[in-house]
DNA sequence: AAAATGACCAAAATGCTCATTTGGTCATTT
DNA sequence: AAATGACCAAATGAGCATTTTGGTCATTTT
């Protein structure tokens, strides 16, 4: 039965650092929430940072699931990117709690959950130049460093969706697909000398 | 004797902010580094935070002349901003405490302080708006909303200078030079459809 | 026997008190 | 009239008592 719980724990353990952050969460909330009983969950990970860390791989991997789906060879890049970046949209509206926990623990967090949410930050840098690669090879877009540009896209898109809202007022999804379409993705298009 | 005070009291409160940071700096530093007892300043500025807002309103100042002067009629737009860019670039490296007081500020500082700072941002995207304007009139580059053009390019720019550094090790001037020219400046310079 | 559990403990976090520091004032000096 | 620093109320932080929490392990359950 000790994968079951496993997933029970993990789910427990999800929406605990969901609801209350990291800091906020407790073990026994997790047990609790879990319905196990604590010690349980010592017999499954090695510590709440461990826990941390499988919940956060455990959203990795959705994420790389979805983008993986949107990667469709009859589409052109430019729609393959576009759907990448809609789906980014989408799982950062499902998982925005996600996106409150980036911000807690880049506040008060250890160094060991800042690097495990910088895997996150990873993970979709690593996805979006997955795709730019793989329109690389198709002569589809020119870079002469796919990880650059999908670090620069990943930035512009984080700025578009989080800061621009801070100062200006909220984005829609369409505006923000439309701006980086004509900002980002035209040079990737056109720009033969990169 | 009261303008020559204002300046003595600002280059020291100038040289505390950057020493101690905000929060570090107390008003007995300023008037000891300034040379002038601490009622004085008070005859001047109303609190700390007006004082703060002074400092960083005479960086303002010196940054957009910085930036007034590197727009050259005859060079061509890509140039010019080849030039601001630069430019902001040594602006970084002279007031990289500025940049220390970013970080601060947002992390302990009181509202209006991180408005204050918010204040300096908003300048430096004025200024690069301010020259995109100018090269949108002169038909030399294309966009429909140059403030966003503006605050993309600040963005990107930012990125580059930090986020990148953190994760991947340091950029040279020329590279992130190149990498803005090949990633965003292209599209602005050729994209009609903007 | 193997897995699950919760009472238990050391360590960390929190609340609280009180002495010190600090932003700001104003009577005095220059 | 301008400048000043002693002075004050409020904010801060050090130090301590109390509570909470991550993690363990002897006991119970299956």
């Amino acid at each position: 039965m000790l994968e079951n719980k496993r997933k029970l724990i993990l789910d427990g353990a999800a929406s605990a650092f969901s609801m209350y952050g990291f800091k906020g969460t407790t073990m026994d909330k997790v047990a609790a929430l879990a319905g196990v009983g604590k010690g349980t969950i010592y017999t499954t990970f090695k510590n709440k940072e461990d826990l941390f860390d499988a919940v956060l791989q455990q959203i990795i991997s959705e994420m790389e699931n979805i983008f993986f789906n949107c990667i469709v060879p009859e589409q052109s890049v430019s729609e393959n990117l576009h759907s990448a970046l809609y789906e980014l949209l989408e799982f950062r509206k499902d998982h925005q709690v996600m996106m409150k926990l980036t911000n807690e623990v880049r506040m008060f967090g250890t160094d060991h959950s800042k690097r495990a949410m910088d895997k996150v930050e990873d993970a979709i840098i690593g996805c979006l130049e997955k795709q730019l690669i793989a329109a690389l090879e198709q002569d589809k877009i020119y870079t002469s460093n796919p990880r650059i540009a999908a670090f620069l896209l990943y930035k512009q898109y984080m700025a578009l969706v989080f800061d621009y809202e801070e100062k200006y007022g909220p984005l829609g999804k369409k505006a923000i697909a439309h701006l980086l379409d004509q900002h980002f993705m035209y040079a990737l298009v056109h720009n033969k000398e990169m």
